[in-house]
DNA sequence: GACAATTACGAAATCGATTTCGGTTGACTC
DNA sequence: GAGTCAACCGAAATCGATTTCGTAATTGTC
């Protein structure tokens, strides 16, 4: 039983070798490596002969072998923390493919770790890069001060991060512009008649957040609404605390006609809550959400977010990275892209007017 | 500018190398190698001073030249089809996220690699074995009649798939048994007062949405309640063929009074498409789910669905592709899992009896 | 105290592609 | 026809860890 199936898969097919291609063409090996490598000192018909005999034997370079002359990986490393959100996060991981394809496009991989033990995610950072199983990473959710920056700057590690930090003006980043979205925000909710307008925030150790706050204050500034610390609610991005977020709302602040949430996860989660104590969104309550993940729009009722483009983050941070592994300063590297909101039906004009 | 900023990145910190560890010492290259991978023919003592050093010196193995001498990556790819779902599903992601988690526990990395191209997929498993960047793979997503699984079995690739297909008693797999799910499911709904129950199927290359089916036609039979094929509408996993289906039976078979979707994402497109409709779920319409994704317990109303558990998924995968990459027969490794139904507040007694 | 077994370690080969450093050709000059 | 210069290609070194194959030192045996 055991071995009739290991026979049947036992069939290692050996991959063709540079020195049998060589060999095969009665060239050495040196020739040969020029040659698929488009060397101009090789004449243009060995080179056809080369690529000939290449694709006869199905040779396909060891990346081995090769990683460990040239020094480079052609990876990019990316860590999630398993025991928070990670994955699970639906714009983190839309913005993790859209990432893994844009590195394609640069002829790179993208090796994904989980983090278990939050303890062990600097070692993990350091194994990667001292290993040469990458040539650099990406950090997503950065924090305000945020110890994997500085441990990779200190090692001149190539990295971009999703999101700025309280050092940002030393390394690369992209982010995008959630004080000035958030500050549309609150004037569009005013727009809409709103006065009481609450947030359910996320991660205070996500620099993120402090922006978004600041937006927050910054647009009921401008609408010419009073600022009531009471109406900012802690978070953590998480569906859950959406729901705990408006309960407490709803117990300590009643007036309030309309939130803004940290991200589309907490809005859903408190609009669900709504619906569960009986409350009507839109017409009682307006919730709106933030990062525009595809989920958002079949929600019920469809969420209005403000929307910024994960495939185009993760095409610019491709875009990046490769500029930072080639030795490009990271100060040349920092780019903030906007969001727009979407208005959907989640929001709508207040009632209590 | 641009040179200040290149000092200051620039501090390549040399990586200890093997060869140092051993000059520190003042033995040999291979003492040292052997040391620290705990081989039995050298001293304790001399153990304890290799293992001091190498932390002192901060050595980490450079697993390009491992890998390259001994042949194996220690790193497992993942392909995701960036066209169509891939990372944008919710369970796909938490998959992933709970794979690379599990992989970890085996000291493996995971690759992820998004395809653009369809049609350059098998070649992009052909080249991350070749290249030898990987020692195996994990497929998502079996088709009933797979490319991939031919291709990787005839060159003895080790892989294993989350799916069954046509070949299923000659590979690795971790299967959901999604078949007596879906029986389960439509027992329930019967249970529950229900005669005209349709189903929002998935993609029909797709091996599981036949199952799947398979299963519905069962549960009917079970129930005693006759099978209707116009109440099986075709889809694709997406929340976009819930809206659209739903739209459909509404049109065409108003007397349908419950719904099972081929995943939660179906299913939440089916109920945002039935809120707008004036329908409400579960009084007027039960819809039900399946996979049991973290946000259908925040979904309004919250899902009742079908729920296996991803983390579990991960672990048996990661468990199996070890087993497989060190030489084990792939018949060996064939796991069916069961699926259960969660009931939340998207299901309901039906009121037309 | 001579001989066989262990025990503990090292020199050199190995993995496969790239690079360095020359070495041959043939064409071209004067 | 000697000398110069490109254009092309190869032998050998290189990247860094592992393995193979031995050797030297120590222990044990009678």
């Amino acid at each position: 039983m055991r071995s009739r199936s290991t026979e049947t898969h036992k069939v290692p097919v050996k991959r063709a070798t540079l020195a049998e291609v060589a060999e095969a063409l009665g060239v050495g090996k040196p020739t040969v490596s020029r040659a698929l490598n488009n060397y101009p000192d090789i004449s243009e018909e060995t080179k056809r002969r080369v690529r000939e005999m290449a694709n006869k034997l199905g040779y396909v370079g060891s990346s081995r072998a090769r990683q460990l002359q040239k020094g480079a990986a052609d990876t990019i490393g990316l860590l999630v923390t398993a025991a928070s959100e990670g994955l699970q996060s639906a714009y983190q991981s839309e913005f993790t493919g859209a990432l893994a394809a844009a590195l394609d496009g640069h002829g790179l991989d993208l090796l994904l770790h989980a983090v278990q033990d939050p303890a062990a995610e600097i070692e993990t950072y350091n194994r990667l890069w001292q290993q040469g199983k990458v040539d650099g990473f990406v950090l997503m959710r950065t924090r305000i001060s945020d110890e994997r920056i500085g441990f990779l700057m200190e090692r001149g590690v190539p990295f971009v991060t999703q999101g700025r930090s309280d050092l940002a003006d030393r390394h690369a980043w992209i982010d995008i512009d959630s004080e000035e979205a958030f500050a549309q925000a609150i004037e569009f909710l005013a727009g809409q008649g709103h006065r009481r307008i609450a947030m359910i925030s996320g991660d205070p150790d996500i620099y993120s957040t402090v922006l978004r706050e600041d937006g927050y204050r910054a647009g009921l500034e401008s609408a010419g609404l009073p600022f009531d610390p009471k109406l900012i609610l802690p978070g953590d991005f998480s569906a859950a605390c959406g729901r705990l977020g408006l309960k407490q709302l709803v117990d300590s602040a009643s007036d309030v006609t309309a939130i803004v949430c940290a991200n589309d996860a907490t809005a859903m989660g408190a609009i669900s809550q709504a619906h569960e104590l009986g409350l009507s969104v839109p017409e009682q309550l307006s919730v709106m959400g933030y990062d525009g993940v595809r989920m958002a729009e079949m929600f019920s009722p469809p969420l209005t977010t403000l929307s910024h483009s994960a495939a185009e983050s993760g095409e610019r941070i491709a875009s990046m990275i490769v500029g930072l592994v080639g030795g490009d300063a990271p100060a040349n590297h920092q780019i903030l892209l906007p969001a727009q909101i979407i208005e959907r039906r989640s929001t709508g004009p207040t009632a209590k007017e």
